[in-house]
DNA sequence: GGTATAGAAATTGGCGCCAAAATTGGTTAC
DNA sequence: GTAACCAATTTTGGCGCCAATTTCTATACC
């Protein structure tokens, strides 16, 4: 965001969102404060306002006197957020497409490629960290900051364990081949064909025949 | 949010960015905490969690160990704002026309008609909070939450003072008649023209012709 | 043997004090 | 007369302690 506000503050709630999003904090656990002070060898008050932080972002939720507990989505809620996802992904896709130049596409691809070797030799962490950074890539090709910043947000509050998100190997692996489809359909400047694909990466359909993507929608 | 968590603090916070919304803290204005203290009848650490909660907002802008300014937003991020807000609002407009009960629509028109009263003799302020109020309801009638809470989030952080809200007597009263075709085609379960009526009244374009919201696209 | 109750331990959260940093105002030197 | 420097006041923000509340545990009673 800014240069550098809040950097102990700002790399606490960071790194807390990220344990919380990587599964090292289940979700309804409760976190007491001082066991995230001894884990984070962070100050009472730092650990408090980061919990404070926490919360606003609906990560945490917050009980008078009792603490704070990691936020369990429930199921309508993730629906809703995916819902949301859908709706500006989508929407970003066309300036996407319109603003990424080949240096932009060459990474991507260099992203997706790092997502695919992972899948055999990294662990199911790894890969939660490969995704994050392709996305990270990909959205930022968008040309509206602020699309971008909720967007971002919003992948922070769905599914959080890694583990919820791939079932399966098998959906591991789509996921894979629609990155490289994302990338193919960037390079080849369609736009529509990054919407559906977008979509379909977003709801974890059932793959389309890729070869199909240039006909009507 | 939650059923009654943090009653203070969630209280000053929101007290605090209405009075930011309405313009009694100038944008760029610093914020001090003494200040504060005594105008909201508050403790320090209270007034200190609520300015570091409209920072996450957005709302103020934390600048370390000089305190906290009212953010100034630039033409850029307003833009921006108004462009995500056009893109969920106008997808909402399907589940807004789905749901509205004969109810709804009457409230709707009830609250359409308090701004066009306060036109001639409320303050901007009266008018400020009618508008604010007939788009929580319009808003609300919207079958995702989440996205009801994010464009109700976004509203806050556009141009803040009303004044520069509405410029003229005539933008106000195109607004006025905006609230009642929107709330005509409700009425007429015709989401195409709302979606359409929406757009405008975001972006503020020049008035349309009213009859000619049936034709094509 | 199970349950209820009372006491003890632990955890949260509020409050005030004090040090570090910045702004303001005054003074001095050029 | 202007500019720079220094001191005094103001303001921020960190830290620790203590009270209120909750949870755990052990004991007694049914």
């Amino acid at each position: 965001m800014s240069v550098k506000a809040d950097p102990a503050s700002g790399n606490l709630v960071d790194r807390m969102a990220r344990d919380i999003q990587a599964g090292v904090f289940a979700p309804g656990m409760w976190l007491k404060q001082i066991d995230l002070e001894t884990r984070y060898e962070a100050k009472r008050m730092e650990v408090r306002r980061a919990l404070d932080q926490l919360a606003l972002k609906r990560l945490v939720r917050h009980v008078p006197n009792r603490g704070y507990h990691v936020h369990t989505p429930d199921n309508r809620q993730a629906e809703e957020v995916r819902e949301v996802r859908l709706i500006l992904e989508t929407a970003a896709a066309g300036s996407v497409v319109a603003n990424a130049t080949a240096a932009d596409i060459a990474a991507l691809r260099a992203l997706a490629q790092r997502f695919a070797d992972l899948i055999l030799e990294g662990t199911l962490l790894d890969l939660y960290e490969a995704n994050i950074a392709f996305h990270a890539k990909l959205l930022a090709l968008g040309s509206n900051r602020e699309l971008i910043n909720i967007v971002w947000e919003l992948r922070g509050r769905g599914p959080s364990a890694p583990v919820t998100q791939w079932k399966t190997r098998a959906r591991i692996e789509q996921s894979n081949r629609e990155h490289f489809h994302m990338v193919e359909a960037i390079a080849a400047g369609d736009a529509d064909a990054l919407r559906r694909l977008t979509a379909d990466h977003i709801l974890q359909t059932e793959e389309r025949q890729p070869t199909q993507r240039d006909d009507g929608a």
